[in-house]
RNA sequence: UCCUCGAUAGCUCAAUCGGCAGAGCAAUCGGCUGUUAACCGAUUGGUUCCAGGUUCGAGUCCUGGUCGAGGAGCCA
């Protein structure tokens, strides 16, 4: 019995004789010679199997594998630069293949399909070779994102799915039947976690979100996981900080770590080696501004029209893409109108038409991938808002309890998953960077 | 919810003015000792999204519907 071993591990295991476990990605026919294209999940390698170098049932055998299909396959590991692969670089000279299964005629083909077909092949279609690389690199950036937390002093907190009312009252909420009481799908942890600060000081949760919103871009989907850190005894400027380390770290990550991935991908890993803190930050008065500017320079009546903006607006995708061009890392948005954001956020002092929130947008047009602000810490002020926003104050209760047992100025912000890594990856669309995407008119497989 | 576009073989698409339903790929069979989405030869493959209408004749024109894509709004 030979050794089984992984193939991203094969180059250290030059010259021995192994076996593979895996599936036939692909393969190409010459006659007497057979190259099969073996994946194991770990990366991909080619099997050459010559007719000479093995008995005769073994060579039928293999002729007979179709696309996907189920193998052992055991070989000699040789480098040969012509080898096509991940990493590459190497191929097994084929001694014995075992078939487990003999796939049925496989709908993916290695020509071009259309977006609708590949989605309802979800499944099947996570084991091509592009799919593979952004979930294995969001795999990465979930485990940088852990990392990071836990080693600056966060604890993880679960914060509930099932909730009794909207976290920030605006949002489309995706409602259920509980016991006979109304109930909704979180659309996110953070009023949570502002009683967890009051226990652990620092905190983040990082699971599932919900949005039942009506929304059909490259941007969004219903369910798409987002990471909340909550921060006792930090202010706006101290949040900002965090944040730029933390994205920082996700992206340095992901280059020291997936950079097959990344070149698979075909990703310009030198804007993202630009990612290093400090991140640009510019307050909303001077966005309006650029804006302004922007849609003045145009001869495009037609961006002209979407550029179009008053100071008390809230920023559509076409200003969002606009602003972010005019930076090579991803810029801070600070000090949005109080009116356009979430009732929670603290006024800024002196300026209570302004809240202390701060947005971070990513490069490239891919968006808003981080909200974040401080939070309102004294009690009259948060109840005044809350009743300014119509929300039921019964429901609050809680809340607003943490105003009145020890409040501290406290800040926290949520990142946005699958925004992140579709930014880091370069994906067109954000379907691509959930192994099953959620979507307005898709919730199968 | 609004705007634009689309639906033809398993997949990606073509079909002139309304006039015989086509190609490439996949599959199947055969050939090939260095292929990289191989190549060469052959075979198979159709409810043209649904319902109605105009017409001698509809994939093509008209009406209604279904489904999908891209964008807007909203948001991470």
């Amino acid at each position: 019995m030979t050794p089984i071993i992984r193939i991203q591990d094969i180059a250290a295991h030059l010259g021995e004789t192994v076996t593979l476990q895996g599936w036939l990605y692909a393969r190409t026919d010459k006659g007497k010679l057979q190259f099969l294209q073996v994946r194991d999940g770990t990366g991909v390698v080619q099997c050459v199997v010559f007719k000479k170098d093995v008995p005769e049932e073994v060579f039928e055998a293999a002729a007979r594998l179709t696309q996907e299909s189920s193998l052992e396959v055991t070989g000699t590991v040789r480098a040969d630069p012509r080898a096509p692969g991940t990493p590459g670089g190497f191929e097994l000279g084929v001694s014995d293949v075992r078939p487990v299964q003999v796939a049925t005629e496989y709908p993916i083909t290695p020509k071009e399909h259309g977006v609708e077909f590949l989605m309802d092949w979800r499944h099947l279609w996570i084991r091509s070779s592009r799919q593979w690389a952004i979930l294995r690199i969001r795999a990465t950036i979930m485990r940088a994102i852990r990392e990071w937390l836990d080693g600056n002093g966060f604890l993880e907190m679960s914060t509930p799915i099932i909730t009794p009312s909207a976290a920030e009252g605006t949002s489309t909420l995706f409602a259920l039947d509980y016991f006979g009481e109304n109930a909704y799908l979180a659309q996110s942890g953070q009023l949570y976690n502002e009683a967890n600060i009051g226990a652990f000081g620092k905190v983040y949760c990082f699971g599932p979100t919900f949005r039942a919103e009506k929304s059909k871009t490259r941007r969004h989907l219903t369910e798409f996981w987002m990471v909340e850190p909550e921060i006792a005894y930090c202010d706006l400027d101290q949040l900002l900080v965090i944040e730029e380390n933390f994205v920082s770290h996700i992206v340095q990550t992901v280059l020291r770590e997936r950079a097959a991935e990344l070149k698979a991908l075909g990703r310009d890993t030198s804007a993202l080696e630009k990612m290093i803190p400090p991140f640009p930050r510019i307050t909303y008065d001077d966005a309006v501004e650029r804006l302004r500017k922007l849609a003045a320079e145009t001869d495009d009546p037609e961006q002209k029209e979407l550029l179009k903006i008053e100071w008390g607006d809230d920023f559509g995708s076409p200003h969002e893409t606009a602003l972010t061009k005019q930076f090579e890392k991803p810029v801070f948005i600070v000090g949005y109108p109080t009116v356009v954001k979430a009732f929670y956020m603290e006024p800024w002092p002196g300026r209570p038409e302004v809240c202390k929130s701060a947005d971070l947008l990513a490069p490239e047009g891919y968006g808003e991938i981080i909200g974040g602000s401080e939070r309102i810490s004294d009690h009259d002020t948060l109840l005044q808002r809350i009743h300014d926003h119509k929300l039921p104050v019964e429901n609050y209760k809680w809340y607003l309890d943490l105003r009145k047992y020890g409040t501290v100025p406290h800040s926290g912000f949520g990142l946005g998953v699958e925004r992140t890594v579709a930014w880091i990856c370069g994906t067109e669309h954000i379907r691509e960077t959930n192994p099953f995407p959620r979507m307005l008119q898709r919730s199968y497989p």
